[in-house]
DNA sequence: CGGCCGCATTGAAGTAGATTAAGAAGTAAT
DNA sequence: ATTACTTCTTAATCTACTTCAATGCGGCCG
């Protein structure tokens, strides 16, 4: 199926989970809409609740928390191909945490509650294809818990890079820092010694 | 619904997500196990394929994760009421990278990767129960990861004995520090700091 | 009963990473 | 061209937590 229509790669990452019939796709697709972004712009605020579930066609967002010190600690980067949202919030319908903003010009698809509700009543699969969403997060999740105390700020950078080298290069670096859980000082204090170490 | 069965507390943990009939609920229990353990069992060792998905029916477990300097982080406890299993061994038949062990003498119910399949095509509402099991698993999950990279121990050991304050009474110290992320000796000097204050 | 082992505590010394402060270099806005 | 803002770096000092070593103590097994 050649496609070169906006849902081409949502549709892509579906297939790689459930198939659907052509009929199948025309009514997801119903249930989609597609907004585009400025860099900078926050798609959600903590308090408020998450009222999406968002594919990223294009572009790049983070997902951060403000602490009581009010430091941001990132969640995740997403770009292409990847989901943005609260699923607590969201799947509970209560206020969110989270902020979630764009740190390029970004192109989302979105899937609101109610859709994604009718979609698992017309669509039994997808019931399936979000819980294999949610425990494939889950894994990722975890794994990360786990570095995190396990290993020392280093290994977890050399590990975050080898894991997302796509995204290394679009992310500012002190974001990274608040991503590993570390201060953007330190962090450069820790490339720095990898370069020199490398030479 | 006076139940004095085994399967109890298990129907009632279900009863609390979805609706299912009494013949609903008897092949439910078809597919279920039982089977008790001696204290400091091994349910599943890194390396394994976990088989199981398994409900405390009475005692404790712990699931943890051994790094590579050989120390062990406790990912989490259950008591009665808990799941304890690897669900990414589980539900991919991979290898798990995780230990399960019973702290005390323990009886778990277990449900097998085909009984659950089973109960899936069998009772289509289970998927759903499973995905919200796995979507709050997930919530807390995320929670803890963010606690720990905003707070400081003492204030993470307050939030866990508040949190879960039976399971700190069934649980040894040096464990919930290893749950904490940090050594024995540190948690033993911020309880006895804690101490000191409340008097 | 005694012995020993697992568990908690305490203290001294060491380290990973934070904080503060300052400056360089790139980029965007005026 | 100048300002102003963002990103990254470097260095000095500070602290939360670790490591190591010693001690105590309740429980269990011979």
């Amino acid at each position: 199926m050649s496609n070169p229509s906006i849902f081409s790669s949502i549709d892509a990452y579906i297939a790689r989970c459930i198939m659907l019939s052509e009929a199948d796709y025309a009514y997801f697709h119903s249930q989609l809409s597609v907004k585009n972004y400025k860099k900078k712009s926050r798609l959600l605020s903590a308090g408020e609740v998450c009222t999406f579930e968002g594919f990223i066609n294009k572009g790049c967002c983070r997902v951060y928390y403000l602490n009581a010190n009010g430091n941001e600690v990132d969640l995740y980067f997403g770009i292409e191909e990847w989901w943005v949202s609260d699923l607590a919030s969201f799947s509970q319908q209560k206020p969110s945490n989270l902020f979630i903003e764009t740190l390029e010009d970004t192109e989302l698809i979105f899937i609101s509650y109610e859709a994604k509700e009718r979609l698992f009543k017309k669509i039994p699969s997808f019931d399936r294809m979000f819980r294999l969403m949610v425990q494939r997060t889950h894994e990722t999740l975890m794994k990360r818990l786990l570095s995190t105390y396990s290993e020392p700020a280093e290994e977890r950078y050399l590990a975050f890079v080898n894991r997302y080298p796509a995204i290394v290069q679009r992310v500012p670096q002190h974001l990274i820092a608040a991503y590993l859980g570390i201060t953007p000082e330190f962090l450069s204090k820790i490339r720095s010694k990898l370069k020199s170490k490398n030479k």
